[in-house]
DNA sequence: ACGGATTTGTCCGTATGTATC
DNA sequence: TGATACATACGGACAAATCCG
């Protein structure tokens, strides 16, 4: 009973500071190296508790923001995705943006082919994780957006959500390493040159090709975080 | 669990908001300071995202004047049009489907045939249209729900939905008066026998000849109701 | 024609959570 | 456990461009 656990300590004194506070969203608790020094424990034992906390949805955190109580505020969510597994996704992309490469090949304007340039020159000499990922899926968009069906449009976007969803961790780490990078820029350029000269079996292909590659990126870096498995 | 970068959060915010904005052009958008507090986030944020709208000729800004909404090309649809929607359906339905049947193909188990099975034994002695109808599309979805992912089955739902438009129920039903309900009825057999068989190419070929015949007895139907249009 | 007010464009410092040792 | 490096988010400050009186 003595010294069990730290965390247990600070989860208990934790919650019970949590139903004193007004239950008006955007109260920001102390920063958790504050905490840690007022509950005298280790700052390691505080994030134990405050991700005990978050996961109950007591409290969300958000790096370079702080902790703060209650519901996350921007619940607009509308049930896009139940429990979005990231190989459902990858299945569906791969079965799917090959498709609409195909159609945007076909039917793609001078401007359309315009603007795909432009936002892959901007993805490539952007370095921030967040803005690759917004230009990346600006340049997806773009083509579903050129094969020219709306209701390819509207469950491109039905994917997409989900993506940025399921992206929260891998894509980000997936970054660190740059020599998927480059190898998808070659992909994108591909791409695009296949739409830009009406050849849907080389855009599909090519598309095929993309996707496929980032599946497998993917697949391995979650692979490598569970231990013991060589190539 | 469901937040996602800011930038893809304004993203999303703005463009459903310039997607319900009147189509006139000229108008202007709350100011990046105004966007920024009303999302809860930073200004830095809004601005990755007005930067990726502004690439995909969304909006537009200039610097002292302000961020205005540009020419919408494509607006996101939750009301389609029934005409130039059938076209548009039909096409997604040819590519997604086969790949629903390949994959029901590789992963149906006996209980999903067997209601496959069932179901098309009552669509059989079905004679009301809204009965035929219904059976009908309660078969692709099964075959869309032993895919066995649920995206593909929520995308399914999402095409089925604009399936069972009112104004065109009158057009399928037609349709299905002919001959064509017995060349409809070998060809369900023969997806549930490559299903059922676990052969994937068989199943994704089956359905893609079945919508297309589908297809085909609609456009022709349509085309005969237009007499006579000429160059 | 002029000047003040407003808005976008740009940069940097600070604060915070995250990851690693 | 404690300490350090790192990525991210936010806000302020200033410049440039524009608008309006």
């Amino acid at each position: 009973m003595s010294e069990q656990d730290n965390s247990s300590l600070a989860f208990e004194r934790l919650r019970e500071m949590l139903c004193e506070m007004p239950q008006t969203g955007d109260v920001k608790l102390p920063t958790e190296r504050a905490l840690a020094e007022a509950l005298r424990i280790s700052r390691r034992s505080v994030r134990r508790a405050l991700e005990v906390l978050e996961a109950e949805g007591l409290v969300w955190r958000r790096q370079g923001a702080g902790t703060f109580a209650g519901p996350r505020p921007d619940t607009l969510i509308d049930t896009p995705a139940p429990e979005a597994n990231l190989t459902e996704v990858m299945e569906v992309r791969l079965r799917i943006e090959p498709h609409l490469a195909q159609l945007a090949a076909l039917r793609a304007g001078a401007e359309s082919v315009e603007r795909m340039r432009d936002i892959l020159s901007r993805l490539e000499v952007t370095e921030d994780a967040d803005g690759r990922e917004l230009w990346d899926s600006a340049f997806h968009r773009e083509i579903a957006r050129a094969a020219g069906n709306r209701f390819f449009l509207m469950i491109f976007d039905t994917i997409d959500r989900s993506r940025h969803e399921e992206s929260w961790r891998a894509i980000r780490e997936q970054a660190r390493n740059r020599p998927n990078l480059e190898r998808y820029k070659g992909q994108h350029h591909e791409i695009v040159e296949a739409i830009a000269a009406h050849d849907p079996v080389r855009a599909g292909e090519a598309m095929r090709a993309h996707i496929k590659a980032v599946n497998d990126g993917v697949l391995n870096l979650t692979m490598m975080e569970q231990p013991a498995d060589a190539p």
